[in-house]
Formats: C-alpha cells, structure tokens, sequence
DNA sequence: TAGATGTGCGCAAACGTTTGCTCAAAACAC
DNA sequence: GTGTTTTGAGCAAACGTTTGCGCACATCTA
C-alpha cells in the first residue's frame, strides 16, 4: 500500500509489469507473448519468455478473471459425500477439471434444496458452470435450475426437459445384475429398491422387472420392497422380502446390498447359500465385507469427467477460448453399465 | 462489448455504477454503502439500499479480490475422498467455510507428493490458504508446505516443527477402545495397525500399547500385525494374530476392522463369540456390517471445522477485516475423541 | 521512387471494485 | 457574524490483466 513497487515485487508474485520493466517492453506485449497471441517478434519472445521465467512470473488468475469475466472455476454440487458413487465422481470431475484449467468448488447440499447452495456459492465466488447432483423432485429442480442463467449439467439422473444430463443406465446394470441371478436357476428374486418414484429408483426397479420378464418370472409385488438409501430401513425390508420366500435379493444400492447381507447374518441365513445377493458399483465396500459382493461395476468417474467436459464446453461455446471446440456436446447422455464383477455372494439357487 | 451500458444491465447482474446511476450518486458512494463504512448520510443510505435491492446488486467477487488482493477461497488436499475421515472432515470443512464468507476448493492429492496440487490450483485460482491432510512423510510435507508461503493448517497428524495442525488423540481412541476390551477379560488383544512408524500409525500402537500395560498384559511383537490402510492387507494381518491366539482385535481403522470381521467370517470364526473387534471412527460403515462394529467416535467434522476457522484466522490477521480477531489461534491442537460405541462387534472373552 | 502491404510494438481504455483525498455545505463555538 | 469542526459525498487512482487501435519502420511491387 505504501509502497507499491518494492511490495509487489517481494512480497507477492511479479506483476505483468515487472516483467515488461525488466525486458524494456510494453506490459501488452508482454501479455502477447504469455498468450502466444497478435504479432510479436521472434527475438522480444524468447527475451520476454526468459525473464518471465527468472521472475517467477505467475499470471494474476483474478485479474485476468475481471477482464475476460471467465472465472475458471466450477462448482459441483452433490447431496452426499459419503456415497461411494458422488465420492468417485467427485475425485474424476476435479481431475478432469484442474486437467482444463478449470478449478473445482465442491459443495454440499445438505439434504435442503440445492438451489439456496448456488446462491450462496455464487455469490461469494464467481462460478461459471454448475455440476448438479440432486435428490430434489423434478419439478424443485427444474426450479432451481431455472433460477440460475449459468451453464449446467445434470448428473446422476435424467431431468425430463432439461437438455445437459449425464447418468448411468442404471436399468441396464439392474437387468444384468438380475440376469446373473435367472442364469443360477434362482426364480424367486426380490428387489431392495431404492426411493421409488424418483429417476434412479425406478430405473433400477424396472431392470429388474424386465430380467424376470424375460425369464418368464412374474414380478409379484411381494417381490418388491422398498428402503431407499437408508441402511436403516433394510433389516424390514429384507424381512418383507424373506417372508414372500425369495432365494436372491437385488439390493438398488452397493450400501443397502451390503446391509441385506447384514441382515440376513443377524438372522442366521447363509450367504450366498440360503439367499443369493447382487447388487451394484463396485467401490472397496464391496469387497472388505463378508461374503465379498457381487456386483455391476457402474462408471462413476467417467459421468464425472464427462460432466466437466461437457460443461467446459457449454461454457467455451458461450465465450469462445483458443481451443478448438469440442464436438462432445450431445445432449441427454446414458451411460451404459460395466460388467457383472461375480464375488462370494451370489450361488446357484438351492434345489 | 460494443454497448457496455445495455450489455451490463440486461446480460450480468447489475454493477456498481448502475447503482450509482439510479440513485443519483457516486459509485463511491454506493460502495461505502454497501460495506457500511465511511461516513454517508441516513438518508442516501436507505435510497441506496432499496435500489440495490430492486436491481439486485450483486457485488463482483472477483472485482473486489482484485482490489483488495482478498480471494475468499481456501483449498482443501486431502489424500483420500473416499475414506470416511475425510469425508466428514470435508464437509463440515465445506460449511464452516461458507459461513465465514469463503469458498473452498477440494482438491485431490493422487497419492503423490501435494506440493504439485496446491501449485496446479494456485495458479488457475487465487487461494488464500490450504488445509492440508496428506500421507506424505515429514520431510516431503515440510517441503512442500515451505515452499508454499500462503497460511496453511494441517489435518490429520501432528507435524513436528509446523505450528499449525490439527489432529485427534487417536493414542486415546485407542485407549478406550483397548481398555473395553481388557475390560471384558480378554488378555490377549491383537493390533491391526495402520502404517507403522507413520503419525497416526504410532499413535494408534501407542494406544494399544498403553492400555495392555495398563493391565498388565505385555504386548508381545506376535500381538502386532501391521495392514497399512488396505483391506486386501487385512487378511494375512488377522491370521497371523490368529496364530498368536488373539481373542480380540483391535484394528487401528475402521476398514480395516470391517475387512478383519470378513476375514474371521471367512475363516469360518465367530464374531464376536470367537474373537472381537474394536475399532476407531464411528461412520455408517460400522452399521452395515454384521455384526455392527464396536468403536471409538472420532471428532473429524470437528477438525475440519477448526481447521477452517483457525485458517481463516490466520488469513484475517495478516490483512485483518472488519471482524473481530478471533482469539482462538492456539498451535498445535490434539482433540480428545468422542466416547465408545458398544456394538455387536465386541464380547467377553471366552473363559 | 512512390505507393501498397506487412510487421512489431506501444498507448490507453476497460473490467468492477475500494479507498485516500478533497471540498462544499452544514453544524457548531464564540 | 466570523472561525472552526464535523459531516456527506464526489473524484480519481489503483488492483493486474486483455485488446482494439494506431503508428513507425521494413519489405515488397510496379
């Protein structure tokens, strides 16, 4: 504040100025050559070039920011953290993002609408895209979605009318996960399912009605109860399932999967033995349980990476960057599902 | 760009002079308005107010960091996403942080040296402190914490020689956790250890330790089994403790003392009747498994939440704000962890 | 040799704030 | 009534960039 040339050049990083002091040239020339752009002589570009480097030259990110009004940050927005899908999507949508020059703001929507989280977020930082996850209903967060003019995807789910979406096909992974379990003679098949009514839930669910259609199994409503996401609902729900005298359980969820086989323990049904259970995402928690999970591998981190792409490139279409535009900006994305990872918790069904 | 005054209005949000302008008053003004300081009459004052209000003014966050070299940002590095620690710690980080006015970034260390993370996003973003857990040892993480000379807390373990860090007493987790079992009669207790000869790693086995001496027991070098944080580890570690006829098994995470309940399902034993299992962190982990674990609660939301605020009062004292310096800027700081959770997982020792 | 065309670079305005200075008017003191 | 302080608000510089414009000089073409 006092006195600003010493301080800028001690205290902090060198400024575009310093830079142009120091090689005899004007600061836009200098910015010319750090951007590789308008004309700029061979021999002023290298000098520049080589004392930008022996003064540690960093370009101010938020002054740049101010002129060009491109923040180069995102912000993604889930419900949970905990949940092994939204934590790998979280670790490839930063990676993807920092290898774009973007940087990431992970939020957290405290199970509130996801909107008020934006508002806040937006207004604190300057954000120019929104990854959005949410477990909002449609109408919700079409609303929230429309109060913010900013590029978006959703992810996670299918937001009827709205054009930037990535999933995965999760009634596909339901229908091979399902598939595996008709191949081990198993005829009795229930669903854990997770929320019904809400994108994921029923596409989960209907996989696997559509897997004992085509076994020529009817889906009994006895077949079908519901816990949601929540390993607190599963010992009932598998109770429920018990009682219509299922030999294998579907669990929606790797977590509520992984709480059936609890559950079943606690009542001292074997597994795979008495009941067979497949599920899906493989994540460790598959794995560190006893018997290891069987399971529909889902691509988590590529819906995460895609989504920083595709968001990267509705924000550069608005204001073109240097880069070539990307052609990847198709629209409602589903992501098919990986294969079936066969582990200890499924058997053939008992005789 | 060609016609700046409709553009700023109908396009953005409403800045500064579009204020002024509608109030009949200099930017200044409005300003001083806005950040209640400076002398500006009652009067004006209100007028300014309600027409901020009316053209919903957001003040630019990025013009404001440019100005007053005040990002409002703060980076989070963390080692794992999907470790349950640090995702407690990141999100009640994430909040803590939104309530003080900043926004953070989440960053994601790949396992290899953080100083290349924190530099990769210090230079497309301004952040103005980093919070930092990471695996590194000492040396690289001194190292790379010198070279960046921004404010920096870190998490997660005590770095000898660095004033700022935050860390639990897992020495007393382990205590309690250990002393529930001595307490339950058993003498031959077995430790599942983290990474030895590591922070977090030590305290553990020192805890462990402790308690066996605490009740006479010695804790012999066949009590001990090392498994790192990885499940695939765990295996090897609980059989050779099997060998040394461990009745108990204190695990040093919670994992890790999932995967050591699979293991001794495997192998046929049973949990708890056979042997038990005590561990630390009480996460949604320890209920989906059967039996449900036996552990200590860790305050990690805590950490997370002291860390940014002990950030941001670093921050704030170098360029202090209008807010009162918090007093609460003390060094190195232990938190005692929470209280046992007697679970299923845990049983008197066979006689 | 004169014009036309390029090339390399400087000038200065802008992005939206914040803040020290200045100064008129209002309020007070005597 | 004059002189002094206080109050309210404008002016303009600055933060570190980016970029359109223009100018001087070099290079070509006829």
């Amino acid at each position: 504040m006092k006195d600003p040339e010493s301080n800028g050049r001690s205290r902090s990083t060198a400024t575009l100025r310093d830079v142009a002091a120091a090689a005899g040239v004007n600061v836009s020339t200098v910015s010319r050559v750090i951007h590789n752009k308008g004309r700029v002589g061979q021999e002023t570009r290298t000098r520049v070039l080589e004392i930008a480097k022996t003064l540690g030259y960093q370009a101010n990110p938020v002054a740049r920011a101010l002129k060009t009004a491109q923040s180069s940050t995102i912000l993604m927005v889930v419900p949970q953290i905990e949940n092994p899908i939204f934590a790998s999507a979280i670790i490839s949508a930063e990676n993807e993002a920092r290898r774009a020059g973007y940087a990431l703001l992970v939020a957290y929507d405290h199970g509130g609408s996801a909107g008020k989280v934006i508002d806040d977020i937006s207004r604190s930082s300057l954000v120019e895209g929104v990854i959005i996850a949410s477990f909002d209903d449609d109408d919700q967060l079409r609303q929230t979605l429309a109060v913010t003019d900013k590029p978006h995807v959703v992810i996670n789910r299918i937001l009827p009318g709205e054009t930037h979406c990535i999933a995965i096909d999760t009634r596909q992974a339901s229908l091979i996960g399902v598939r595996h379990l008709t191949g081990l003679g198993h005829r009795r098949i229930g669903h854990l399912a997770g929320r019904l009514g809400r994108f994921n839930g029923e596409m989960r669910r209907e996989g696997w009605a559509l897997a004992l259609e085509e076994a020529g199994i009817e889906a009994a409503p006895s077949l079908l109860a519901e816990a949601g996401y929540y390993p607190e609902r599963v010992p009932e729900a598998v109770d429920a399932l018990l009682e219509a005298k299922v030999t294998a359980i579907h669990a929606a969820t790797l977590l509520t999967g992984v709480a059936a086989i609890a559950r079943l323990h606690a009542l001292g049904k074997h597994v795979p033995n008495d009941v067979s259970i497949v599920t899906m995402h493989d994540d460790l928690l598959a794995r560190v349980v006893y018997p290891q999970v069987t399971t529909v591998q889902l691509p988590t981190e590529e819906m995460g990476e895609l989504a920083v792409r595709r968001l990267v490139a509705q924000i550069e279409q608005s204001h073109p960057r240097e880069t070539a535009p990307d052609k990847d900006t198709g629209d409602v994305l589903l992501l098919p599902p990986g294969s079936l990872i066969s582990r200890g918790s499924t058997a053939p069904a008992p005789l």
